[in-house]
DNA sequence: AAGTGGTCTAGACCACTCT
DNA sequence: GAGTGGTCTAGACCACTTG
């Protein structure tokens, strides 16, 4: 392995940072778990500390680790339940921008369907789970999603039953099948005169679309999901540099 | 003005920082004139080269700069133009993505409007440019954008014709004014049966707009700018970390 | 007080670009 | 060949968190 990198002219600090995320991929690191101490990396990669903390530097980067001055260097737990106010601005009269809670409506179990299997890079024949589910602020359904998980990898969640589900999704996967969604990609669309049971019982709605595919820390797409909004709560802000 | 910065607690690199941005607003970086080398600046500056460094690698995190091994380091000449591609992608049968090209219409002098001096950080009494440009691909319009910059930092621009303006804009303010655009805040938004004169002919239409506030290296808003665009050409992809 | 990451230095050697 | 940025080291001291 090791030779592999040197031939390819990867820096050191490369090959480190690769290292690490192998090391991040065992299950068992949370937000109060500790990676090893800078030294100690430094130590076991025989490497000088300037070139770990470079590594570490780029995974901070990324956002898959957070560094604590005086307690050390930690795996982030990303949030992506509060980020797709990225998309979505669900404003409060009194207090402000809200976090939709998530209820579970249905899940099954279903055969494998190209388009979809084709996002996750499954084969065809590989069988998937199936999950709708909406997003509630104030009492009133917001957003409406559909899921798709390879039944593979989440096994576990096709006995449970909509109530069992908790409000954020991605700390569940990670509890019970060990599965850390670390990145996504969205794509946003827009779409005329849709109709979504959940979201307008008052006939066809201009919708906005909101598809992403999740990712762990090696890259492999493990969910792929579409979310529905009414074009109205639409909002979105980005910087560019 | 060095003894503030200590008493900050601010760190060297992010003193050094400030310094080199500092020399970028100096009117005669282009992308072929190289900063002072690393050595250079740690001698100026009286830090060592590891400290340029960390100063000169957030800059070009920040897309400020950007290095060439063996040549040097530039001032970076950001593209905005190209990358509304953030926003709207229209894709030709044959090439892929096409870059627009711009025209502008209109150009006017006008008195101060609320709403448009508060975003520019101008007292309400401040004069501005009023512009009217299009975008066109395929010898059809697909955007249509209104701009207002300060009067007073663009005096230069008033006496021009529409035809003598080029096609990228942000180079021409920097040719012909000194104001260079170094970064921007979008907002994106979807309004419904609009009417633009440019852009539909046909009656309303549902239209994507986008409002961008583009600033000056030390963060000052120089322009704003809100464009429009049918909502069917439009189309964002976005990664999450 | 011990241990973590944060800052900073001085110097070495490598890889690339230009003339 | 001269000069640029790119990588890497070994070590110092500071700032913060925790027991």
């Amino acid at each position: 392995m090791i030779e592999t990198f040197e031939k390819f002219n990867m820096p050191r600090y490369e090959r480190v940072r690769w290292q690490i995320q192998l090391l991040l991929t065992e299950n068992k690191w949370d937000k109060d778990t500790p990676l090893p101490t800078e030294s100690e990396l430094s130590d076991k990669y025989k490497v000088s500390v300037g070139t770990v903390r470079k590594a570490v530097e780029k995974l901070v980067e990324d956002g898959i680790l957070f560094k604590q001055q005086g307690r050390g260097t930690f795996l982030k737990q990303p949030n992506f339940e509060a980020s797709l106010l990225r998309f979505f601005k669900f404003r409060d009269k009194d207090v402000g921008y809200l976090t939709p809670t998530g209820l579970v409506k249905k899940i099954v179990s279903i055969s494998g369907v190209n388009i979809i299997n084709e996002k996750l890079n499954l084969h065809n024949n590989e069988s998937l789970i199936y999950i709708e589910r909406v997003r509630i602020v104030d009492n009133k359904i917001i957003l409406s999603e559909k899921i798709w998980l390879p039944r593979s990898l989440f096994e576990n969640l096709v006995t449970l039953a909509p109530e069992e589900f908790e409000n954020l999704l991605y700390p569940f996967y990670y509890k019970k099948c060990g599965q850390f969604v670390s990145s996504a990609v969205e794509k946003l669309s827009f779409i005329k005169n849709h109709i979504d049971i959940y979201l307008n019982s008052d006939g066809k709605k201009d919708l906005v679309k909101v598809c992403r595919i999740a990712k762990n820390l090696k890259g492999e797409p493990i969910e792929y999901r579409e979310s529905y909004g009414l074009a109205d709560n639409f909002s979105y802000e980005v910087n560019i540099n």
